[in-house]
DNA sequence: ATGGTTGCTTAGCAA
């Protein structure tokens, strides 16, 4: 079973991207950040040309999450359902046969000290509770999204030009510890060993060219599913095509 | 190197 997340950072002006990447390589799951685009203007009958269930919650010009699947795709939340006033769309519990998938989109932040950085912490905050409220580390659960967190300097390619930045500070490393504290697994960490890899190049440094990248979209999953991964990687290839997303798909793939 | 590029929406914001 192959379960890959990608930032697609609109998901209109990605599908000639999406859909030849999604025949060629024939995930079972996928989960999709930043479609950019609210529910009556999403593209069903595209996505329902390729076979593929979709399930999403949607917003105007911003964020936006979704999970594709090939087999029943049931929705379980379509927020951290805490109460708190937040229209932001970033979060999609599903259920897709045994396993329980969630695409995520956590907040960039910004820059640190901003209004958007203390918004990304406070969410990290609550995306934790939200696995203590209603998950458990002893179900089969994949938490697959762009997490614009690099967990450890072996994730950026040049730690030092992005030292204390909003995608490496203590801060949000702390908040990234605090999950695996929870029961999360780096699944493609745990694969990849000291092993290098990327999802993410900013389109403003020209940075594809000096491989300046970052390991900033995840799958992390509770100890049952990590148990029964055997490989992981990205599709560096798509951030090299035409037209590209900034981000990469990052997969991993679970025996059965 | 406080620039650079892309997308949505139309000059400014977010990433």
């Amino acid at each position: 079973m192959r379960l890959v997340t990608w930032n697609v950072n609109s998901i209109r002006s990605r599908l000639d991207q999406l859909l030849p990447w999604l025949d060629a390589t024939q995930p079972d799951v996928v989960c999709l950040q930043e479609l950019k685009v609210q529910e009556s203007e999403f593209p069903y009958a595209e996505i329902a040309m390729t076979g593929y269930q979709v399930q999403l919650v949607g917003q105007k010009t911003y964020n936006g999450v979704a999970v594709l699947a090939r087999q029943h795709l049931a929705v379980v939340a379509t927020s951290l359902g805490d109460g708190v006033d937040d229209p932001q769309a970033r979060w999609l519990d599903c259920r897709v046969g045994d396993v329980r998938v969630i695409s995520v989109y956590v907040p960039n932040g910004s820059e640190v000290g901003s209004d958007k950085y203390a918004y990304k912490l406070k969410w990290l905050q609550r995306m934790h509770a939200y696995l203590v409220r209603n998950c458990t580390p002893g179900e089969k659960l994949a938490i697959g999204g762009d997490y614009n967190i690099a967990p450890d300097d072996l994730d950026v390619r040049y730690p030092a030009a992005w030292r204390d930045t909003v995608l490496c500070t203590p801060a949000v490393r702390a908040a990234w510890r605090q999950l695996g504290q929870w029961g999360l697994r780096d699944s493609v960490r745990d694969q990849l060993g000291e092993q290098r890899l990327f999802s993410w190049w900013d389109y403003r440094n020209v940075g594809l060219q000096r491989n300046d990248g970052l390991r900033i979209d995840h799958w992390l999953c509770t100890p049952p599913l990590a148990a029964q991964v055997t490989a992981a990687g990205v599709d560096k290839y798509v951030r090299e095509g035409e037209k590209p997303s900034d981000h990469a798909p990052v997969w991993i793939e679970i025996a059965n």
